[in-house]
DNA sequence: AACCCGAACAACCGCAGCCGG
DNA sequence: TCCGGCTGCGGTTGTTCGGGT
């Protein structure tokens, strides 16, 4: 059928975003709001390709979203929603607010899948592992790696079923069927519930060092953006809030922009120091924790 | 101090599905 | 109904960083 490449590549950047970059995507997205992302990067001046800026916005830049490890709570949402849904990462996004699928599958491919192996549970069955099975368990990954590329494994193919099934999968599963029928079914509720927005707190004064501060610049400079026309906020509840968990760990590039869109009329502690991304991406993950 | 290795996470790639003409 | 464009999804790769030797 002759499918088009997604963007014309030639000329196009790749690799990590720059804090420039990430301005320009942000500037341009509070003005239009979300449209037809192959035309995003032309109109905002990136030399991108539209999936690029789509993912870029999605995963990282969205204000709505959460930072940080996920909760004991939201881990075991996950679980529960992986033995039900199998590997459909946006379905269980979707029902953990402010988290993206990128990132919860990143979770689990680091962090979750370990867990269960420890606790003697196949990740991928979400049964217990055979004694065998747990002896030999990096061979046995290993195995399992290969046989998922060349056939159906017998543990997979449930999973497999679910994936091309969903419709069937999710009626029989009373739980999910439940949580449709409560409206979460994810594709139209906001992200976040009123009650997950992380209010932050402005620190006193005297925590002026800590580049958690600037998480108030923030709202207050939110609170100005729900004016812009054509910024898709998720909802009103989510306007009026204020609490806008965005990024309220520490610096972010929302406060790049307060100090350039506000006419730098507040004063920030922080200075970019990464050459890559045009701050310590780094000690904005980990310093919470 | 240098090197290696694994963990963590950001970003890319290719396919499938949806939708409008 | 078919076709083509666009978006979203899931798998995979690339990059960075920290700990161990």
């Amino acid at each position: 059928m002759g499918r088009q490449p997604c963007c014309d590549k030639v000329g196009l950047k790749k690799g990590p975003w720059t804090a420039e970059e990430d301005k320009k995507l942000i500037n341009f997205i509070l003005t239009n709001g979300q449209c037809c992302w192959r035309a995003v990067p032309k109109l905002a001046g990136l030399l991108r390709c539209g999936k690029s800026c789509r993912l870029r916005w999605t995963n990282y830049l969205r204000p709505d979203l959460k930072r940080g490890l996920l909760s004991e709570f939201e881990e075991k949402m996950v679980i529960d929603l992986h033995a039900q849904l199998g590997n459909r990462w946006s379905k269980i996004a979707s029902h953990l607010p402010g988290r993206t699928d990128n990132e919860i599958k990143n979770h689990w491919n680091t962090h979750i899948k370990k867990k269960l192996r420890k606790t003697g549970i196949d990740p991928l069955t979400h049964k217990p592992l055979s004694p065998a099975e747990e002896h030999h368990r990096p061979q046995q990954q290993e195995q399992k790696k290969q046989d998922d590329k060349t056939k159906e494994p017998e543990t997979s193919s449930s999973l497999k079923s679910t994936i091309t099934k969903p419709k069937e999968e999710e009626e029989n599963h009373p739980m999910v069927k439940d949580v449709e029928i409560n409206g979460f079914c994810t594709d139209e509720v906001p992200l976040m519930e009123p009650h997950e927005i992380l209010v932050p707190n402005c620190p006193p004064s005297t925590s002026s060092s800590s580049p958690s501060s600037s998480s108030c610049h923030s709202s207050m400079f939110l609170e100005e953006l729900q004016h812009f026309p054509g910024f898709d906020w998720p909802s009103d509840d989510y306007n009026a809030s204020n609490g806008l968990s965005l990024w309220n760990d520490d610096f972010n590039i929302w406060d790049l922009l307060i100090n350039e869109e506000s006419d730098k009329r507040l004063p920030l502690d922080h200075s970019l120091s990464s050459p890559q991304m045009g701050f310590d991406q780094d000690s904005r993950q980990h310093e919470l924790f």
